[in-house]
DNA sequence: GCCAACGTTGGC
DNA sequence: GCCAACGTTGGC
């Protein structure tokens, strides 16, 4: 999952102990959310500033609606931190590892919420650690 | 249902 | 600050 940490970063995360994942406004995203389950571990990406995964975190509540006034179906779901990554794995490392050359960050950089199969993410952790 | 115009995201 | 890549909106 991406974040400005301009906006909200992975130390507010740490600070907080727990935050709502809310405010996806983009289908994809949301049906991304959707299939997250309690208990799955969740990569932070910050982007802008940063482009780094910095941390891990795990989904402690499975996504359920968000109430606004905007129309259309949207949920959030809840984080809380797991782990910190050791050394920040940048944008420029997971673009020259050739196997994370499929993941959807590069592929598709405008998605917030995306999925990682576990070999990546597995690998991220592991470069980070 | 198509497509142009516009808005947003995010890398550079 | 610019621009590419997308998503959304609205006219036809």
């Amino acid at each position: 999952m991406k974040t400005e940490p301009a906006t909200f970063s992975w130390e507010d995360l740490v600070r907080d102990k727990r935050t709502k994942w809310d405010g996806v406004r983009n289908y994809q995203a949301r049906n991304n959310m959707k299939a997250m389950k309690k208990g799955d571990h969740v990569l932070i990406y910050h982007s802008v500033t940063g482009k780094a995964c910095v941390g891990i975190a795990e989904v402690v509540k499975e996504h359920y609606p968000e109430k606004t006034t905007d129309k259309g179906d949207w949920v959030l779901v809840d984080l809380a931190p797991v782990k910190k990554l050791k050394n920040p794995v940048t944008l420029d490392e997971i673009k020259t590892t050739p196997s994370l050359s499929e993941i959807k960050l590069i592929r598709q950089s405008r998605l917030s919420v995306m999925p990682l199969t576990k070999k990546e993410f597995d690998t991220i952790v592991k470069m980070g650690s």
